[in-house]
DNA sequence: CAGTTACGCTACGACTCGTAGCGAAAGCCC
DNA sequence: GGGCTTTCGCTACGAGTCGTAGCGTAACTG
């Protein structure tokens, strides 16, 4: 697959031993479940190693070094959120907020969100790693959210595909954003009822700037 | 003053030699200069202290350890902040939308604040070092902004002190989280459109949403 | 079978950590 | 001034981690 966010540098299309794939499973798991024991800065390769139960060398065969690997040991939590239909845009909404919500309460997942995007802010090839894993995997949600509202005639089609793109975008920041954020920094739980608010606040936002002009 | 947030233990009301204010200021200093320069997983205690031009035991009787003294030495960039009155509130947010922006592009900022947002998830007394030197004190800027606003006749007052104050912690998580979110996962700039249109969709959602009930 | 690659294991120099001890410096109070 | 207290820069230390190299063995291919 395309999208493949898995160790690189592997050689097993061709001969010789291949990769254990449950090394790789092992690995992962092995990494979130440190990274909630031990948080970021204390996370040691020999550390992820020894509960894998694989040699600290089989880790840097796969991965380049510790930031490489919390990335892909986190994406794959975000494949779990989905868009179900609920039969209306914003319970559509509502429904990822609080999916994305629940997600961040996970130590696993904060902890290592911020920190790679931290490490990433110096390290052009880790922030396309993330790109690529989580932020433009996950853009699939804004863009069937808004799919299905067209279909059931809750939003108007978009004038163009320039500006449907960058309300994407937009859109995006600002869920994303504002439930990181209300997550990580503020500390704040994200309940039904800030949910139900934030929806609220961006839906009349953007419907009204439709119909106004 | 009370939300002071430089380095602790100081028994300096006492006798004896007093701290030095100037290594203070050059420790912070260097300590921004080392996280553009080497970022923050390869920033170390030794190389701030090299660069401050004091000794490595100098630091460690400040600051507990790299992550106090980051948060310390970032908090004050976000001091810089301020809520021009531009004479409408659309002006107003718009124009601390883009100096957050602004702020967020610099590197010591942008690695920073993520790495210890990061460290906090594992660490209360680290979160509660983040939340009186940055977070609530930035809050002051929806506060001031609100208030003008109502001055002005643009928003009505507040039903109860209980909505008010939930408002602004909402409003506070959308702009902040969609601008960090924008600068740093998106890993785009937050230009004069972007911050239009972020403020149009939060202005119009507040207002219909007044109106509307 | 031979060839190739991954595996676990051990060992290594280099680096950082946080602390301790030293003598000197810089301020207070009498 | 003298005495007291605290900070200063400096050096040294054990502990821990890093990332790599080398070894013999295991697993799969043709």
């Amino acid at each position: 697959m395309s999208t493949r966010t898995g160790p690189e540098g592997m050689h097993q299309g061709r001969t010789g031993r291949p990769r254990s794939l449950a090394a790789d499973a092992a690995i992962l798991a092995a990494t979130r479940e440190a990274l909630v024991d031990v948080g970021w800065s204390r996370l040691t390769m020999s550390d992820v190693a020894a509960r894998a139960g694989v040699a600290k060398t089989t880790l840097y065969r796969r991965w380049p070094g510790r930031n490489e690997l919390v990335v892909d040991a986190v994406a794959v939590l975000f494949d779990e959120l989905e868009l179900p239909d609920l039969g209306s845009l914003p319970a559509d909404v509502e429904s990822v907020v609080r999916q994305f919500g629940a997600l961040l309460e996970r130590p696993e997942a904060k902890t290592a969100l911020m920190a790679v995007i931290a490490e990433a802010t110096r390290d052009e090839a880790l922030r396309q790693r993330i790109r690529t894993a989580i932020v433009e995997r996950q853009k699939r949600l804004v863009v069937a959210g808004r799919r299905r509202a067209e279909e059931r005639g809750e939003i108007p089609p978009p004038p163009d595909a320039e500006t449907a793109s960058r309300d994407t975008d937009l859109i995006f920041d600002v869920v994303a954003g504002a439930v990181v954020h209300r997550t990580l920094v503020s500390a704040e739980r994200v309940d039904a009822d800030w949910a139900r608010r934030l929806t609220e606040l961006i839906l009349t936002g953007l419907s009204a700037r439709r119909t106004g002009g």
